[in-house]
DNA sequence: CTTGTGATCGAAATCGTTTTCGATTGTGAA
DNA sequence: TTCACAATCGAAAACGATTTCGATCACAAG
């Protein structure tokens, strides 16, 4: 029962361990006859390899490792989900890491995984994250690496991201289109790239509709939490009483100004519109459901993975890798808080 | 660089492999020199064991499984979270895998793992679980399993739980303190045992308080989604406009109720108080504020790995385990809701 | 009757670490 | 000098699968 060896099928069928393996690995000098009894005897008594046994000669862990900045995020569980999803079917375990958004963390987990030996490795950088060593090391010793949704320009490798700038452009000129002026918008922090993006696509939205650019009308959240949006509520309609849309950062500052606006009877869409960005499942659920942009973890998860596996099978060819970065799409979702 | 064996210390310090191997794990037999020498330049070159030859000699591959229902909950999110970090303490890696609520897979998740030859398994049973066959594998090849959330009477294993019964009597027990005579109930379906306990313990608390049971104030969500909360919410208010408070069984029903009631300008709690049950980060983010069942699944997850650390140790001397039910403690959060 | 060929099978080396069991050296006591 | 006994080191056998390279045999061609 628990864990025969192929020494075990060997003595039992009165074969040898080598004829026992190649039997199962279809090899041609085997007979037909020979390589019947063996596979439906290993069927029979549900034998598979010893994984470490395998690696030893193969040098193939059949695992990957996965590191994202927060465990329980819904857009990263979301991302996982795709990428466990994509494994499974290849026969793949996912090992998981948390670097907390600390860089330190960061290098140590990728240290543990290159100890670990993974087939590859994919992750999302920390916002902390300011050098680029430790992911290079990782494509140094050969073996694949896809970012998603932060990506770093300085890093050779493969990355799926979204096109934050336009998504942003999108959302933003949704807003105006539905005849608002006065724009505010709680940007992320001056990292990552991301936050830096949607604040340029917010720009650029102002600027095609001929809007102008307020500098006072962008706060910057240090921390994406809901706290932020409630306070930044709170100072918009104290100070600023002529915004009459905010476009978020995130789905969570967004949902902090809702709430805010709510508990002083402030009317959404009506006196101020609020737009969000991620789609978390949350946004759907309050009181007004937030409009938001749809960014699609799960089908990012699954093409990481694939771009991993692609990477794999080029490696073990001896094949030069050629690294992509594939855009996901993002949609506009247009609930009632606009 | 990449991956040095004993070997190559081994001829870098003209030694032998097996005195490197002994000098780096602290045998008696070598010299303190020597020792010296060697884990200097173990350090130096940033030597760590092949983690897959040393599994073949010692059979413990320093890595666990995790199986739960659902990835992208917030809940086992978190638990997954508090596993995590107790088992890096340890210098445990952890494989995640995802039953997605369906018995066939999670049986063929937990056959994944023994196949991995993980050190032990914790997982949470899916609700469609209904025997207890591939659990008690995991047991019979004497490999740890912990429980969590859910679990089994049959089985025997050590489990983290709360107690379902006395969270939800304490919840009730609020709402009928704060003057509420009409409360209704959102149960789960009807398994797992958990949302039958939440169940006894509503009616019990109306017991206690003299207050009648009736069979149609208690509304069955067979899923838990905010859906069912909100259409349930519905009925509520068209047929039984006497009753004063919600109880449900889990924070996204309840969310779905609030959602029903802000839309139908029902004050909330003067009209109608609603109560959830396990602190998801949403709750506290909606308008009102829910009031809900503090679950508290960073606890669970680190407790989980703790019983299965000490079950290990005891397994590894071949002692005889004790198994043990830990019931980690829920709190009422009270907020706007209520 | 040889010889060559194809079809089957196994012995043995290998992956890198752990651990048992000897082997060697040096030291002090007899 | 001889012997006992630590102290220190290495050889070698595991762990289980993979894979190279022969070995064996049957059979047909020469």
């Amino acid at each position: 029962m628990s864990n025969l060896t192929l020494k075990d099928i060997a003595t039992a069928l009165g074969l040898s361990i080598t004829t026992v393996s190649k039997a199962l690995k279809d090899y041609p000098d085997v007979s037909a006859k020979t390589k019947e009894k063996v596979k439906a005897y290993a069927q029979e008594v549900n034998f598979t390899p010893n994984a470490y046994a395998a690696y030893l000669r193969t040098q193939e862990s059949k695992i990957i490792g996965v590191i994202i900045p927060r465990l329980n995020h819904y857009f990263f569980s979301s991302v996982l989900k795709g990428i466990m999803k994509a494994a499974e079917e290849e026969g793949y375990m996912v090992i998981i890491l948390s670097s907390e958004e600390s860089y330190e963390l960061e290098k140590k987990q990728v240290n543990r995984l290159l100890k670990q030996n993974v087939d590859g490795i994919l992750m999302s950088i920390a916002d902390s994250t300011h050098d680029t060593e430790h992911i290079d090391n990782i494509s140094k010793q050969n073996i694949p690496l896809v970012l998603f949704d932060k990506y770093s320009k300085l890093s050779e490798c493969s990355s799926v991201i979204i096109n934050d700038q336009n998504a942003a452009f999108t959302a933003v000129e949704h807003l105006i289109k539905s005849g608002r002026k006065n724009i505010a918008h709680l940007r992320g922090p001056l990292l990552p790239q991301n936050s830096i993006d949607r604040f340029l696509g917010y720009r650029k939205a102002l600027e095609k509709h001929q809007l102008p650019y307020k500098k006072e009308w962008v706060f910057t959240c240090q921390v994406i939490t809901s706290d932020e949006g409630y306070t930044y509520a709170k100072k918009i309609i104290d100070k600023y009483p002529e915004i009459d849309a905010i476009f978020a950062v995130a789905d969570m500052p967004a949902i902090g100004a809702i709430k805010y606006f709510n508990e002083q009877n402030i009317s959404i869409p009506e006196q101020i519109a609020v737009m969000g960005f991620s789609n978390w499942k949350i946004s759907g659920l309050i009181t007004p459901a937030l409009s938001t942009v749809n960014q699609p973890g799960e089908t990012m998860g699954k093409k990481a993975f694939e771009l991993f596996f692609e990477e794999l099978q080029l490696i073990k060819k001896g094949k030069k890798v050629k690294y992509q970065i594939v855009e996901v799409e993002t949609t506009l979702v247009v609930r009632d808080s606009t």
